[in-house]
DNA sequence: AGAATATTTAAACATTTGTTTAAAAAGAGT
DNA sequence: ACTCTTTTTAAACAAATGTTTAAATATTCT
């Protein structure tokens, strides 16, 4: 009864690795068994279809990607350091998984099922106190009134949009990846800057 | 000699929603006759092949996009009107297509061969003067000095991302179409305001 | 060692894929 | 009406797809 994890373990790896680069659509199950480097049959013996491989990790993504924003809403911080850490984290989060963004974006637009992924992601950021928070804030006049979704927006935009859109920047610019590197790291600075300062507004000098 | 072109265009706007929607991998040439509503060799008849069908939908959108900028840049405005400007057209365009701006990065994304789509991008943009506008706005002190490159990401990400989550947003929050169209409509007030105040900073009074 | 179970493999499966073929249908010019 | 070209169709093609089968190999337990 035993199981040895390491192959279930690479299957998950290499699948990743390939749903991640070339989309559900975009590859074979036997791309994957030649990631591995084992077997086609083997990823229905561990994960009965392509499709249920996919749903696995891509909840795992969604973890990941979640547990990066949980961390910084639980921590104890006014709003304000709280979106400027949040801006830093989630940057250095998707610099090293870059794919990320692009791979949730798309997993739900062609998601066949209706099944909404709205409870398990915002139950947990539920607790963390973050919406209540915003509120106090909010009624406190140290933020600017907005509705959450719009909050979301435009953090999402600012952060995620930059990794998805790699390719393009590079394309139409003409650069290398160690030069998109820097204009990224540039764009977190110009984030930060201007969304604490659009979204906590200074009190003008009368 | 004379061609009914009405076929022919009728497969390319079949070809064009269905690629929209569901992308190259994601479709087969028979669910775009289908749609199209006749044989599967008329695709082939007309545009050799799945791939050479898809280039020309893609290089049609691009064009599309570039329209839409192109117009603003050419006007004769202060920059920092035609920005404001822009925000709106780009905004409104993508109101009426919200797909685009997801096919334009996912096609670029699987671009199998290396050739850039750079100079067709750029070339068009560089004519109307907008680069050296920039510069001089730059060097006046009207205009926040920060590269092109940062500006450009900067735009992108807010206008285009938006609309690259259409689907996300709804299932997070649980809202309707109708709603995150409202959602989209202050997603714009918001980012004219932030972006025009953080690209043209106010001299602070002393 | 030997039986029982778990893992891995090669081969086959039925569909679906993009594309081609060859014939039918439609249209144009004489 | 008849020929020639263009358009459309049904059928077939080989290759690729996700999945299953059944046999081979490893592993575990007694």
């Amino acid at each position: 009864m035993k199981i040895d994890l390491s192959t279930e373990e690479k299957i998950k790896a290499a699948a990743k690795r390939v749903f991640m680069t070339k989309g559900f659509d975009g590859c074979s199950v036997r791309d994957i068994s030649k990631e591995v480097g084992s077997n086609v049959a083997l990823l229905n013996y561990y994960f009965r279809s392509k499709e249920k491989l996919f749903e696995l990790i891509f909840e795992g993504a969604m973890s990941d990607f979640l547990q990066s924003i949980i961390e910084v809403f639980s921590s104890d911080l006014p709003l304000k350091e709280k979106t400027s850490l949040l801006i830093d984290k989630e940057f250095d989060f998707f610099m090293e998984h870059p794919e990320l963004p692009m791979f949730i974006i798309q997993a739900i637009q062609q998601n066949k099922n209706e099944s909404s992924v709205a409870p398990t992601f915002f139950e947990p950021i539920e607790k963390t106190g973050i919406f209540q928070q915003l509120k106090d804030a909010q009624e406190k006049g140290e933020m600017r009134p907005m509705s959450l979704r719009n909050i979301t927006i435009l953090l999402m935009s600012n952060v995620h949009y930059p990794f998805m859109s790699k390719k393009l920047t590079q394309q139409f610019h003409g650069i290398d990846e160690a030069t998109l590197q820097q204009d990224l790291l540039a764009h977190k600075a110009h984030v930060k800057e201007m969304l604490i300062n659009y979204l906590f507004p200074q009190n003008q000098p009368a």
